[in-house]
DNA sequence: TGCCAGGCCCTCTTTAGGGCCTT
């Protein structure tokens, strides 16, 4: 399958996991995402995963996922398994994307399974183009921005969700403010590794 | 032994330090 060209589809993802560094034995717990194509959402996969031990009482009150919930879960091969095939073909976004891809690799290189598609963050994106928000959380975002959500944070899906709106938001105002019909996903890549005083004349030099 | 993330980004910077963001 070929990627898109467009920034307007792609996958969006989120997980949420037993701590912040799969190098240290950290371990996915759920995956959440939603597939966009020309900018509406036409699938999405959500999946908890036994990590094979018990998540601290930090994480059951952080993501809501407790230990009874991962108890009957499928093992992490089982789900990302799966995820592996929902996303091949897919550029990806995540907000504060290196996170997720440590563990997007770190789950997949377990099953010996790579990806097609390439990353970009929606957190490096909207610290350019939003300099002056209070600061560049995904719920803070949400919030000043007006994007639709269900009140649900900090559990996969719903938080995919929420970047996938910051996304097309971001998209949206990008389109409107420099009157360009159509973002490259590879422009938005560019735009998250831009200074932030550069991005204007960048935009600019697109819509010429 | 004791410690333990990691990449980005700003600034009192670049021979560094610390805040932000993710769980």
């Amino acid at each position: 399958m070929t990627l898109s060209y467009a920034a307007h589809t792609a996958i969006i993802l989120d997980f949420e996991t037993t701590g912040l560094s799969p190098n240290m034995g950290d371990r996915a717990i759920e995956i959440g995402a939603v597939k966009i194509e020309q900018g509406q959402v036409v699938d999405h996969f959500q999946g908890l995963m036994n990590p094979g031990f018990r998540v601290s009482s930090f994480i059951e009150s952080y993501t809501g996922i407790t230990n009874n919930m991962l108890a009957t879960a499928p093992n992490c091969e089982t789900v990302m398994t799966e995820f592996a095939d929902f996303i091949q073909g897919y550029n990806l976004i995540a907000h504060n994307a290196s996170f997720d891809q440590r563990f997007l690799d770190a789950e997949l290189d377990r099953i010996n399974r790579r990806y097609s598609g390439s990353f970009c963050c929606s957190m490096l994106v909207a610290r350019r183009l939003y300099p002056h928000a209070t600061n560049h959380k995904l719920g803070t975002l949400v919030h000043q921005l007006a994007l639709e959500n269900d009140g649900t944070f900090h559990r996969a899906l719903a938080d995919a969700k929420m970047t996938a709106s910051l996304w097309c938001h971001m998209l949206d105002t990008i389109e409107d403010q420099y009157q360009l019909s159509s973002v490259p996903f590879s422009v938005m890549q560019k735009i998250s590794k831009t200074t932030k005083a550069s991005v204007p004349s960048y935009l600019q030099k697109l819509k010429a």
